[in-house]
RNA sequence: GCGCUGGUGGCGGAAUUGGUAGACGCGCAAGGUUGAGGGCCUUGUGGGCGAAUAGCCCGUGGAGGUUCAAGUCCUCUCCAGCGCACCA
């Protein structure tokens, strides 16, 4: 017999299918119109090409591939496209130790990713492919930047950034993890820099409000993004110092704890700290301390089991509700990024300020009581029913907690010393990078206009090129000074060009839109169009992208709704993390040089055995161990089934309609499968099922009165597994005499032989097996219970017993309880 | 410290609504096919007692509980992974 030869067969319809353009989708004649119940976006997180493909990759594209194609053969119109994620750090980094264009490197990596990706058989429209590195594409990225710019949510002003001393850029704080830089691991800087900012903040209540506009993400990432946008509701209180006739606001979410406010503290950074030093006995001591709070490293000042520090100003506040002088110091565990920069200090009720005012031997004044029991000697009491009392707080006490708070904001907002106040933990989205493979940002400084953008016609504004990529502090686009050194188009004047690039994040928060018009020369991308295959029905990817892309790509949206430029509000309805691989009990890293690349299996293999064995490792979300072995065992189930194939296919086609107990199997596995993947969502059982269906014909196969069944069950398991393996059982349902199985019509289960005469009861005595029989189903409970009795290996259990009780599980089992 | 997710044979895992624990695959063992090996086909394979393909007992990290019935629900606890963590 023929043997499995899964390269020779894969290549064959590979080529089959890019002639035939069978996964190439145009876009609807008439959008608007388009009907979008049958459409589907399937759309997996466009890849880095840092170089190859990884079995990550594998896992993501092929489970986005079994969805395709079962949604096709399912009669949805199906867009599947991808692109590259193609600017950012690691080629601008090899193509400096390789002394190559960074351009050449992307390309060169581009060129071999393609290469697998299309070796892996995905069904992908690839007449779609972009690169967000073209300008074609990052033309569009600046025409967006310049409508942010002029709705005023892209501003630039100096703040503090993180900086990364290694890769000599800034980061946004999204890119730094415990004070390290994400992608090198070195520690971040606290620097004062002229930096780009998205007005994210802008959109914080929206990015909140709108989950609910989802159909189903994971709720991890949703709590994570909550998480990280941090809102906090509370007041803003007024503090005075009347000595410098300066108020200073502070920010709580404590508002009722006001009276037990004994110290106030503001950050190293504040700019209040210079004049609270002015002229008095500590000036140099705070002046000393702010300098050096300011230059500590981030992870240090940030590490809450260290010791507290900070100096007392000289100064005093009065607090507005019970005109009490509150000495006022500065700490370096007040963060200027959050809040006011200044805070009330109540040690009773605030662990932080607890272990500040302990530090500085400060007193510790309570005025929240538990409603109920009592308060823990040597710590700060928190509270969390709002049921909790309140003592020594004037007309105040006696209320309960969340009563106060309400009253007391009222009090001061009729004093005109607070109101309530929203806070967030969110920052403003930092995307200027001082590096040279980015998109340029399309502004130019005019001596005499100021800061100016460049007009849309003159889009794109080029990468220019350059000598020399590495960094030193500033963008090396610096370098090219006759690209830099332009005229204002307003003026006619000398202007100059900016000099940073973007963060690759903007790059990738619109490239799903783009797909959908990909080579739109007007525009970035036809509305309708977009419009009619939007939101994407499934967006799949790595779990490592819960905050960053996700929520930069979900402000993206919401800003272009507010533009008018789509008409939906969220652009990912379904949401799906795949979990991640692991090898050699650690997590797949390039640093740990224990990636695996598909290749030398597909070289062994065939690509299909890589495809069913990424799915059939375990649970798509759950973190898996690769096997060597386990990839062996999918290799022999795919000859097991081709020489099943050949088998029938050399077989007389039989004519006669198929009934017997393989057709009710094989009906059987038809609903299993497609209520597994698509109802829930699982990926690993189907094959499972499919190969069960296989092991009963094998069983059948050799008896010639069953030809028929082996047939139609063949066929059956055949067109199952096509959305795991489309080239082997595409090679097989033509042998079986059929032609194009990627299009013909996705099996339905029979009701009718899904119902079954009898079932296998089974007889519990007390809760524990005793016997199984089969009897029909429709026999009344009490005929159940009489045969259940009268079993012979039940009756020892009951002899000499009464029955107590009986339960009936209808169609299942009886448990006799004595 | 807080939050989330998970813990099932030698291994990866299945068990969908509280109703037969261990599907399917790997590994291992036996038989068949074969000049041999590989491959392929068939059978067996959670643990214990047992000659047994007779039967019984134990068994889903641990301890309790609810229930006729618990891998599944509840309480406590241990372990692992992930997220957050001076955010007022």
């Amino acid at each position: 017999m023929e043997r499995y030869d899964p390269n020779t067969i894969e290549r064959k319809w590979q080529g089959v299918w890019e002639r035939e353009g069978a996964f190439t989708v145009p876009n609807p004649e008439s959008p608007r119109g388009g009907d979008s119940d049958k459409k589907t976006y399937v759309l997996e997180m466009l890849p880095y090409p840092s170089g190859e493909l990884h079995m990550g990759h594998v896992l993501n594209y092929t489970l986005g591939d079994v969805v395709a194609h079962l949604r096709r053969r399912r009669g949805y119109t199906v867009l599947r496209p991808i692109g590259y994620d193609a600017f950012g750090l690691p080629a601008e980094n090899a193509a400096i130790k390789e002394g190559r264009h960074p351009r050449d490197v992307t390309n060169r990596n581009i060129a071999a990713i393609r290469e697998q990706m299309k070796r892996m058989g995905w069904s992908i429209d690839w007449s779609r492919e972009l690169s967000t590195a073209e300008p074609e594409y990052y033309r569009w990225t600046q025409w967006l930047f310049l409508k942010f710019f002029a709705e005023d949510l892209a501003y630039r002003r100096e703040a503090f950034v993180n900086w990364c001393p290694n890769d000599q850029t800034v980061l946004a704080n999204e890119q730094v993890i415990d004070g390290h830089c994400e992608r090198c691991g070195w520690e971040v800087e606290a620097r004062s820099l002229e930096q780009w900012f998205f007005r994210i903040t802008a959109y914080a209540d929206r990015l909140l409000e709108e989950m609910n506009l989802l159909e189903s993400w994971p709720e991890r990432v949703l709590t994570m993004q909550r998480n990280w946008i941090g809102r906090s509701e509370g007041a803003e209180v007024v503090f005075r110092i009347e000595e410098l006739d300066i108020d200073i606001p502070v920010f709580t979410t404590r508002p009722d704890t006001l009276f037990g406010s004994t110290f106030f503290v503001v950050a190293p950074e504040h700019p209040l700290v210079a004049r609270l030093a002015q002229g008095t006995p500590h000036e140099q001591e705070v002046l000393e301390y702010a300098r050096h709070a300011a230059a500590r490293p981030a992870v240090e000042r940030a590490d809450p089991e260290k010791e507290k520090t900070g100096v007392f100003t000289g100064h005093f506040v009065t607090n507005p509700v019970n005109d009490n002088r509150l000495p006022v110091w500065v700490s370096d565990y007040v963060l200027m990024e959050y809040g006011t920069g200044a805070i009330m200090g109540v040690p009773a009720h605030d662990e932080r300020d607890f272990a500040f005012a302990q530090r500085f031997e400060l007193p510790i004044k309570p005025v929240v009581v538990p409603a109920d029991g009592e308060v823990e000697e040597g710590t700060a009491f928190i509270g969390h029913s709002g049921d909790e009392k309140l003592i020594d707080s004037a007309q105040f006490s006696g209320m309960s907690s969340t009563e106060a708070k309400e009253a007391i904001v009222e009090w001061l907002e009729s004093r005109g010393r607070g109101r309530p106040a929203v806070s967030y933990r969110l920052r403003d989205w930092l995307l200027s990078r001082q590096r040279y493979w980015g998109c340029p940002i399309p502004i130019l400084y005019c001596d005499e206009c100021g800061m100016v953008p460049v007009p849309e016609e003159d889009l794109p504004v080029l990468l220019p090129e350059v000598e020399e990529y590495l960094p030193k502090g500033r963008s090396p686009l610096a370098a090219a000074e006759e690209w830099v050194n332009t005229t204002c188009p307003k003026c006619g004047g000398k202007a100059r060009r900016e000099t940073d690039t973007m963060d690759t994040f903007v790059d990738s928060s619109w490239y799903y839109l783009r797909y959908c018009d990909p080579r739109n020369g007007e525009a970035p991308f036809d509305r309708a169009i977009v419009d009619y295959w939007l939101p994407v029905n499934q967006y799949i990817g790595g779990i490592e992208h819960a905050i960053l892309h996700l929520l930069y790509a979900r402000f993206f949206t919401k800003v272009m709704n507010d533009l008018g430029l789509v008409d939906f509000r969220e652009p990912f309805a379904r949401l799906f993390n795949q979990g991640m691989l692991y090898y050699h009990g650690a997590k797949m890293s390039k640093s740990k040089g224990n990636v695996i690349v598909p290749d030398q299996y597909v070289d062994r293999f065939g690509a299909e055995a890589v495809r069913l064995y990424v799915l059939f490792m375990g649970p798509a979300e759950a973190d898996k161990e690769w096997q060597d072995a386990g990839i062996e065992g999918m290799f022999r189930f795919l000859g097991r089934l081709w020489r099943l194939g050949l088998e029938v296919a050399g077989g007389e086609p039989n004519g006669v309609p198929a009934s017997g107990p393989l057709v009710r199997r094989a009906h059987e596995t038809i609903a299993k499968v497609t209520d597994d993947i698509e109802r829930r969502f699982q990926f690993n059982t189907p094959i499972a099922a499919v190969m069960e269906l296989v092991n009963d014909i094998y069983h059948a196969k050799d008896d010639p009165a069953r030809a028929a069944e082996v047939r139609f069950a063949t066929e059956t398991a055949v067109s199952l597994i096509q959305p795991y393996v489309p080239h082997l059982s595409e090679e097989l349902w033509e042998r079986l005499g059929h032609e194009r199985l990627w299009s013909t019509p996705w099996p339905e289960a029979d009701r009718a032989l899904l119902e079954r005469e009898t079932f296998e009861l089974v007889v519990q005595v007390n809760g524990r097996v005793r016997d199984r029989v089969e009897v029909p189903v429709g026999l009344s409970e009490d005929e159940l219970i009489a045969r259940a009795k009268t079993l012979p290996r039940v009756q020892p259990y009951l002899d000499g017993k009464d029955v107590k009780k009986a339960v009936v599980v209808p169609g299942r089992l009886v448990n006799l309880v004595v």
